[in-house]
DNA sequence: CAATTATTGTCTCAAATTGTAACAATAATA
DNA sequence: TATTATTGTTACAATTTGAGACAATAATTG
């Protein structure tokens, strides 16, 4: 696992920028205050399950060995809420993604330009001096839960790649990401039980084995297989279907799907 | 019950003013952009417990019939839970305040200058048609935990009161005030077993029957005293002291508080 | 094709927790 | 001194959860 221990800035996901054609071009432009809400920022810690392990999408930034979370700015007339969905869809391809938002950082010590300036400068960008990243930011972190299956990643500008990162072997990360990584698998395991979390890190279809270790990789423990089939299935959320046949030589489980609650929309705020 | 059905916009408590000589003066000063973040307000839900009813302060504006949640602005080089505790002292003279921040709104139809016009024209003051306070703003919501009997609350500028009111005796609250009531109050409940949320609304010596009217205001149904105590006392974070004589004709109850835990700072963010 | 293997779904019983009521203790009053 | 209202604790029932047993069953093996 590559390790970095400097600091530096979330910028390339949160210009919102798409990779160009060549990473030197130097003609690439750099939002303004104009277009966004000066000093607000958010972050996302992306989780997905491999069918083994809880993972997270990690930025590296060109040339500065920095890890970052994706992130981005708010633009003057849109909602937050959209916002985040906006940089989610940019990173990988999917609309609608499960959305939380779990802490709003606000320490003033949390912003220093001098990270900024860096990865702006290895990425070849001239800026003036008081330019509004510079300035002091407050971020609302965010968690999205989905399918791993389904993505396709893709990294911003700056960075040189996005990637799955097992929560357990994580790198460095720059600025108070690790802690809002660290919050957010708490908030994640607050909320397991209420919240239907296995349902946005499966597919439509799945086992009881595979929900089971959904919650294992969460709650970091393992669980009892009796107690929890006997428990899931008294909650009365899933419907039974076929039958999965793996070519294994023992009994085939059965397939489960959520049953479809009456709107859970998320209009937000 | 006073009521309004009317929308405004909260100023006078995010002015961070305290009430001058005269409410007609028309020399007050307000906050300029210079010394506040934009776009980034906060509003606070703030609880207390009279002995029966769970209640939040609500400021009422002068001249206006709006009423609102106490609310300010961060400094430029203040952290975020700072500003909000700089607030709660200049509403209730109390340092220290247990507090939460439970969500961020950032919905951009939240915000609508149109109210806080009307409030900064009803206490006769004359800004600029740009002026910053008429923006878009984000709000991050806190809920704070007070003793209801050792408060004073304190009214700023543009306030005619402030006061404590019942949670089902609400007035009309402007804004998305009544939503961030109603989100506070969900997080309480959730929070009420993990946070020992009694310490903080109640005074160092208690007897059970206040803790557990404490847990029925909040849950909002009744309890049943045999298993409420001997769950407390399992728990093992409470002290037994001496008995409180009521000089009621039974059985005086003993006085309890709750243990000291080893570092329960707030470092923050 | 019968025996074997590994896992699944369900059931049973034990252990722990929670619900409910009973009861003795006791501070003030009648 | 008896009465009243509430408290602290205990006892027992009901419910939930822990832990294991066991039959069912796909595929493989001999």
């Amino acid at each position: 696992m590559k390790q970095n221990n400097q600091d530096g800035q979330n910028i390339g996901a949160k210009l919102g920028l798409e990779r160009p054609p060549s990473i030197r071009d130097k003609k690439r432009k750099l939002p303004t205050s104009e277009e966004f809400i000066p000093h607000l920022a958010f972050d996302s810690v992306i989780f997905g399950f491999n069918g083994r392990q809880l993972k997270i999408l990690v930025l590296e930034y060109h040339n500065t060995g920095l890890f970052a979370l994706p992130g981005g700015f708010v633009k003057r007339e849109e909602n937050l809420y959209d916002a985040v969905q906006r940089s989610l869809k940019e990173r990988t391809g999917l609309d609608n993604i499960y959305l939380e938002q779990f802490h709003t950082f606000g320490n003033h010590a949390r912003s220093n330009p001098l990270f900024m300036r860096r990865i702006l400068a290895e990425n070849d960008f001239e800026v003036p001096d008081n330019y509004w990243l510079f300035d002091r930011f407050i971020s609302v972190a965010h968690y999205a839960l989905i399918n791993y299956d389904e993505v396709a990643p893709r990294a911003d500008t700056l960075s040189d790649s996005i990637n799955w990162y097992s929560i357990h072997e994580l790198p460095t990360l720059m600025m108070d990401h690790s802690e809002m990584v660290k919050m957010a698998l708490q908030t994640l395991k607050r909320n397991i039980d209420k919240k239907l979390i296995g349902m946005n890190l499966l597919p439509p279809k799945f086992t009881m084995n595979q929900l089971k270790e959904v919650y294992e990789a969460i709650l970091g423990e393992k669980l009892r297989r009796t107690t929890f089939q006997r428990k899931m299935l008294s909650m009365d959320i899933l419907e039974r279907h076929e039958k999965l046949f793996q070519g294994k030589a023992h009994k085939a489980p059965y397939l489960y799907s959520f049953k479809k609650i009456n709107a859970l929309s998320r209009s937000e705020d």
